[in-house]
DNA sequence: GAATCATAAGAAACCGCTTTCCCAAAGACA
DNA sequence: TGTCTTTGGGAAAGCGGTTTCTTATGATTC
């Protein structure tokens, strides 16, 4: 049997008619649908009886408008089609669901801009709270928001005054974790590909490998290490680049799996055979990653975790509901066939 | 500047206020907002310079209650951390957003009970009309749906009797093309990794298969092809199975990427050398078609069309627009590098 | 100048639910 | 038995808009 819908010719049936059918006040059944203060057993029986004959369906709105709550919570992610914002949107969803709220989807492509008219849709929809990962809004912006007292949760991302909301990777140990790997093969010539120097991770995961080679007693070469954007494409021009520079190396990190598999395809096209003739490790372990060949090893990002933490956190904050929430996780290694011994 | 929210211990400005400030009555402010009747052009700038300066924004809610339509679709995919759903979703979303509506979206599993739950979830919800991307309800669910007047749209699916609401690609000829492409590189053997037999698309691709062998004058050979599902083990399954048969094949065409892409390194496990010893084709073109390696000739899928198509309709039907829908999209051959010719 | 009409603004009803406020009935107690 | 609490149900006032209905105003016609 199907619910009759607003949009329906079908009659939706209003608390109204509940009541009338019940013979009660259409206070009581508000009552006893929420529950808040009692009612008479036997009245409540009828409203019970009233509501399974009908098949009433308080409607949704109304009861919006009326308790100002939308029981909906607001994403905000750089894209839709990528698998590992696909990871945490799936956690997101249904964490919230599990607690009858909705999520909407919004859409920043990692642009100023956009960013900012998605959480203006997201706010214009009156949603609760929102959780987002937002890489081009300002820090200033972010905490004006929360200032408006609208909650918000930060996936993957560290705003100094909002100790909260911030639900974090542990970045640096994730670069020193990749670096460490490498060392303990045996490597001692290791280059790096970076993300974008204004993002605060990719300047951690690189800190974290500068870490892991001062504990080895190695030096930082800068001549190792290239800035690369985080896209598959700069992991070509990585290598590329590092290759043209003349220091050998046998072993290579890539700041993310993009730029490995970048790489990857790179180093194949110069007929290098991997993975005995470089070494590469990548981060964030997403779905490809065992797709690529040689299988990647990497550095797992527990993103649907942080994702599933946000969405408690939101509950506890939002929905008085009470879970134990953690703001920072730990990456760890995934080893898989991309690396091997260094063999002189 | 931010707009204060509901939750906001700000004041958010009502109608109510800019009908003072203004000096005129609300029905005015809402008639200089709605644009429907015409209003004095003096009372009208009064108006728009009250909306200005309280920064006022219409309560969304109070607006779906009074109209009742929320400018909600809700969306049911089977998954979110699947690419090729990601495709689907980033296309309906901003189709939607650029015309101020927003997506619920939520999970279904390929589960006929979450699907229900999914959809009862959304109708509970308000949405104006549904996209859905669902492969466990019936036909005669969605046409129950469709009675009841809720408008909807199905993604990669043909019900008879919703001949409106459906947006499809052509399977067959999907299936075709990919074996008269390997029938064309001179491969007489071809072996064939089917998706679930309950699946429409999959018995289509299957088909499009058979009569490109047929045309070929070749004959349909069953020891020649395996029932999967769609999952990545099956292609490694399906492999395994066709080769214990012991006929001799030259090529494969399995029914979508994920069992190609299993197909392929259950290959490469056993010794063989790609595609050389074994040419592969795919389907769908999903993102790591061109990761894996070597890269997977397939049949493209047009999904994010076929999902902005469906968007599109929806506008039409539900919000008065008017977009040109089409309803069966054409697949075409992707030629990369896991096919190469016969040689004998 | 009076009667007719078009136009636009205001008053009020309404969308469906929550919640406060008030009062009646029932139970407790002297 | 009569007064004082308790308890619980009903009436009504919002929530913030849209829309119908009514009326005032000015323009048009004879």
């Amino acid at each position: 049997m199907l619910l009759a819908t607003t949009t329906g010719c079908y009659h939706v049936p209003t608390i109204y008619e509940v009541a009338e059918r019940a013979g009660v006040s259409l206070s009581t059944v508000s009552r006893v649908l929420n529950g808040k203060s009692s009612v008479n057993k036997a009245l409540k029986e009828r409203v019970d009886q009233a509501v399974k004959e009908l098949n009433y369906r308080p409607n949704s709105v109304a009861r919006s408008l009326a308790n100002s709550r939308t029981d909906s919570v607001g994403v905000l992610v750089p894209e839709l089609n990528v698998p590992f914002l696909g990871d945490l949107m799936q956690a997101v969803e249904s964490t919230l669901r599990a607690q009858d709220k909705h999520v909407i989807i919004t859409v920043g492509r990692n642009c100023l801009e956009t960013e900012k008219d998605a959480v203006d849709f997201l706010i214009s929809r009156n949603c609760d709270a929102l959780i987002m990962h937002a890489e081009a809004l300002s820090d200033d912006y972010l905490l004006d928001l929360n200032q408006n007292k609208l909650p918000i949760a930060l996936v993957n991302r560290k705003v100094d005054g909002l100790p909260g909301a911030c639900i974090t990777l542990d970045n640096e140990k994730g670069g020193y974790l990749a670096t460490r790997h490498l060392l303990e093969l045996g490597h001692k010539n290791i280059a790096y590909i970076s993300g974008p120097a204004y993002k605060a991770d990719a300047c951690l995961r690189l800190k974290g490998h500068e870490r892991a080679l001062i504990e080895a007693g190695l030096s930082v070469n800068p001549q190792l290490i290239f800035n690369g954007n985080y896209s598959e494409e700069d992991g070509k021009i990585g290598l590329l680049e590092l290759m043209a520079r003349d220091l050998p190396f046998s072993a290579l990190v890539c700041a993310n799996d993009w730029m490995a598999s970048g790489a990857i395809s790179c180093a194949r096209d110069l007929g290098m055979s991997l993975p005995q003739d470089l070494s590469i490790v990548g981060f964030d372990d997403v779905v490809f990653a065992h797709h690529v060949f040689p299988r990647l090893t990497t550095v797992s990002n527990p993103v649907a975790d942080m994702a599933e933490m946000s969405a408690k956190y939101i509950l506890n904050k939002v929905y008085g509901q009470d879970h134990n929430v953690q703001h920072c996780f730990e990456p760890s290694l995934v080893v898989r066939e991309s690396t091997v011994n260094f063999e002189n």
